[in-house]
DNA sequence: GCCAACGTTGGC
DNA sequence: GCCAACGTTGGC
């Protein structure tokens, strides 16, 4: 089977890698980006491993390691009125965005600064520079493997 | 189907 | 908090 390595953005704010450790599995709802919701709709599966990065954040970075659970399915945060991701246009019979589960595997510490990711010469390619407001994207097999080098995880 | 206006993301 | 980049919407 083909392994498919991902980046997630997160904001701090909205989920944390605290509450993740907390929780082990939760579902990736909110995205409403037409490429980002295809990589989950089509193309993630289950096993597929992904860094788990902090946006807007100080510093911006890679902060923890997960797998894919749970294949695409509908994100229905859009069909309640009362959520923030709710959209008017999404329904359960149609479902315009879709959502993944991520179980936690391990944590990275200190985190992986942007700034750490851009300096490296051999990330140069990565998709996080040429596309840098897509939130869910793609990881090369090399880039893989030399931010597994970068960083230092720990097993908790 | 083009493209200007608008809204959002996300680094700084 | 500013603002550049860029995805999406909507008028034509």
């Amino acid at each position: 089977m083909n392994q498919n390595y991902w980046l997630m953005k997160v904001e701090p704010e909205a989920y944390s890698l605290e509450t993740w450790k907390k929780e082990k599995v939760t579902y990736w709802d909110g995205v409403r980006n037409f490429m980002a919701r295809n990589f989950m709709r089509d193309t993630m599966k289950k096993g597929d491993q992904m860094f788990f990065y902090y946006s807007n954040s100080h510093p911006s970075g890679i902060v923890a390691q997960g797998q894919i659970v749970r294949e695409g399915y509908p994100d229905f945060t859009a069909f309640d009125p009362q959520n923030i991701h709710f959209d008017p246009q999404s329904d359960s019979q149609n479902p315009k965005w879709y959502m993944v589960d991520v179980q936690y595997v391990k944590e990275c510490r200190p985190i992986i600064s942007l700034k750490n990711l851009k300096e490296c010469k051999d990330l140069k390619n990565m998709m996080l520079f040429r596309m840098p407001r897509l939130s869910v994207q793609p990881v090369g097999e090399k880039e893989w493997k030399i931010i597994q080098q970068l960083g230092h995880w720990i097993n908790e």
